[in-house]
DNA sequence: GGTGCGGTTCACGCGGTCTTGAACTATATG
DNA sequence: CATATAGTTCAAGACCGCGTGAACCGCACC
């Protein structure tokens, strides 16, 4: 039973195993592909199905919409919300009559995987290459150990400078790759 | 059984109670440093940590001998070891005199991104973009589908093919890039 | 103040993944 | 053949991250 179930009319029954709130049978099947394909990439599932949904119906939802449409808990759509928020694949907006916030699929989601990617590296890369250094400074303050292991160590350190560069430039340049795509894509919403 | 096991003076450092068996405190670091980068990219900790060890000592070791210094069980050495070898950043050897397999760290680890990113890939993206059609096939068939949904639907496949001709492109260049680095690390391990 | 509603936070439980350890197979050795 | 040792498989369990749902916060309106 996730969340309360809506009081609005329309609620055509439809109650079976694995329903999606109102979603059309398609477009079930849309959102969950690309909540896989981000699942695989390394994020939650759920931000995938949040963000296509937005996308493929083109209008700001509340978070109330969210919850019912994909049949995710209140907390949960908060926090989804907040993080593809501050990924900026998300915009926040206060519609003018209604008191709830809305939401609307912004259309560069390489925003998303450039900034957690960048994220991650801050945090983390950074980390290894710390380590690395200190197994290294320890290496040599322990004084027996061989030449040859010591090179290999530093080998190891530059080895990760490179895949960490190779990474930094991968995102470049699918930034600019997937722009023009992304150019077709905005042009549909900026009709609203 | 974590480890009652050894107990060397040097490895009071570390942290925590995380004592390794014969580790060089430095060695237990590098190899961490290693388990953890390899374990952000999608593959298991452990793996990355074998690899490690049979790099920065250069010379073939035995399944038990890993067992040992990683604090590994019996069975999950086994199996890490398939799946390095299989991805061929490992190579298994008989050595003359002792009966038992030795092995070696490879030193182009890309093979294994690149190898299981295609695994991958192969199974999973062309899912994604099974379920793509397939939703727009049930939209359009439905029949009261706006038309910009459908449209953002087709873009969002678009979006999905650039994104995997990325990626594709990225495991090339990334072979390339650090196929540089790699030149070097072999010519080490030549001299054994 | 009180009530209702949108939104946030967080402890807990569920589900999935990795590791373990034991049973088992394979292979060498006397 | 008996025995020992290397190596594999797999069920059970440890472990970890995610989503849930309830408590909580803040604000508007009566």
């Amino acid at each position: 039973m996730k969340g309360y179930l809506w009081t609005s009319g329309l609620e055509a029954g439809r109650g079976e195993g694995s329903s999606y709130g109102h979603l059309a049978p398609w477009e079930a099947i849309a959102t969950d592909a690309v909540g896989n394909v981000i699942e695989f990439w390394g994020f939650k599932r759920n931000q995938g199905r949040v963000w296509a949904l937005l996308y493929l119906r083109g209008e700001p939802f509340t978070a109330g919409e969210l919850e019912h449409e994909l049949e995710l808990s209140k907390g949960g759509v908060s926090m989804l919300l907040r993080d593809l928020e501050r990924w900026g694949v998300v915009r926040r907006m206060r519609s003018p009559h209604d008191s709830a916030w809305r939401y609307a699929a912004e259309t560069d989601l390489i925003r998303m995987v450039s900034h957690v990617v960048e994220e991650r590296e801050a945090g983390f890369i950074e980390r290894i290459r710390a380590d690395l250094a200190e197994a290294y400074r320890l290496a040599v303050e322990a004084g027996n150990v061989p030449r040859e292991h010591l090179s290999r160590l530093e080998k190891m350190a530059t080895l990760a400078e490179h895949v960490e560069r190779a990474l930094r430039l991968f995102i470049k340049t699918a930034r600019l790759d997937v722009g023009g795509i992304l150019g077709a894509l905005r042009e549909d919403s900026n009709r609203q």
